[in-house]
DNA sequence: AGCTCCGTTTGACGCCGATCAAATTCCGAG
DNA sequence: CTCGGAATTTGATCGGCGTCAAACGGAGCT
């Protein structure tokens, strides 16, 4: 594919890989097979490449998006321009369905962190669809749901944890349960990271910097963890 | 009523002034005759002293509520004890509905902030009607929706501003549209301010002082603005 | 390999807000 | 009205994190 194909939007088919994220979000999982066709009905696909506006504050909003793959940043600006993340969405999250019954605008910033694909579903037909369809209600409740549970984690996060505890708490989030040695990769750069835990990348690195001493090792990408026990106690 | 009375729950039959909230929660606004009929079926009506507990996070979930007067606390411990609050739920305001898609455990502690009486709606029953009756899916819909935008404001405030916005932010969410003066009266106390900020009294108090030279008089519980216009631009 | 761009790290600094302590005010009970 | 406990304010101190600047590093390109 040429860069300028990639550089706009485009209607493409889904790949199977897309198909199967697809699939699994709460928000598509459990549809009977019409409620599903009605569903792809209204859905185009997305393709924008890193740093490309999906959607700004205040505009209309006529759609929902599901991330399919690459990671969009949900933020806002104060006066002075400065940006605050308030969610990073990756392949299988959903964003903007709060406004399936709640408002006509946007109300944050929508932007590609890197290349994305993104279903798109028409945000007026979902209206409808949720009227009708029990299973796609319940699909729209399960998807506010988790979202709202999510969200009001990160309140408490914020308000709760230093950086260091909160980058410990999402290191361990993505560890096995036991105790012993493990090892993770980001699936993003840092500085995505850190506006999801609500830091500036310089706050980031210094708290990984200080979580040395617990026997965090980071290459890269790469997250390496001597004694996830340690970590817990952070 | 003998103070005893007051301080445990108990089961007690709405007063006009209850059912006229309850009735105006996105929770129950615009549900049929019948589907109101069941859902006050799998109603209780709860009386809480001030500091009493509503639930502890952890335990198993079998209520959603709705506050009717008074106010509630959602908040959460760090491993030392020390709270934060992520939610202050007030007259007409929903909370744990998000447990009907969302999991059997409470997320959070949750607690009578002052004397309280709640609508109490067993989940069980809710997730079963929400399966059944559209105007109730929808209501959660609508109710989630809510929740979840406020929810993602409180993320955006803590992070893009300061605690003297922040407090002016809320007086000006409260002010009349037009520039002039204006007068509100905080419905509880300050200390339940400085949580739903994300702060500690000290530094609410603080706030309101920083705020008394672009003419915020505080005394008690009234907030004086000399120019609204003045206050948005802190 | 060497170069360049961009993301990340490190250092220096300052501000904001948490914390502890003490003074003061508020408010309800008697 | 007075008293006592709780809420709030004020002061002092300190740690955390944002910001700016500069050094460093890695990934892709030629």
């Amino acid at each position: 594919m040429e860069a300028t194909t990639e550089m706009m939007n485009s209607n493409l088919k889904l790949t199977n890989r897309d198909r199967a994220v697809l699939m699994k979000t709460p928000f598509l999982a459990g549809l009977s097979g019409n409620s599903l066709i009605r569903m792809f009905a209204n859905m185009t696909v997305v393709s924008l490449s890193a740093r490309k506006s999906v959607f700004r504050e205040g505009e209309n909003a006529d759609a929902l998006y599901c991330v399919l793959s690459g990671y969009v940043r949900l933020y806002r600006l104060n006066r002075e321009g400065r940006e605050a993340d308030m969610r990073i969405c990756g392949p299988g999250d959903t964003f903007a369905e709060c406004l399936i019954y709640g408002g006509n605008q946007y109300r944050y910033n929508a932007q590609a962190a890197e290349a994305v694909t993104l279903a798109r579903f028409d945000l007026q037909a979902v209206r409808e669809l949720a009227e009708q369809e029990k299973d796609i209600s319940k699909a729209v409740m399960t998807s506010l749901s988790r979202h709202l549970l999510s969200t009001m984690d990160c309140v408490a996060n914020d308000r709760l944890y230093t950086a260091p505890q909160r980058v410990a708490n999402y290191i361990l989030a993505r560890c096995p349960v036991d105790g012993g040695p493990a090892s993770i990769r980001l699936p993003f750069q840092k500085s995505l990271l850190a506006g999801m835990l609500g830091l500036a990348p310089e706050a980031l690195s210094r708290a990984f910097s200080a979580l040395r001493k617990t026997g965090v090792t980071v290459r890269g990408r790469v997250i390496q963890v001597v004694d996830v026990q340690a970590l817990r106690e952070v």
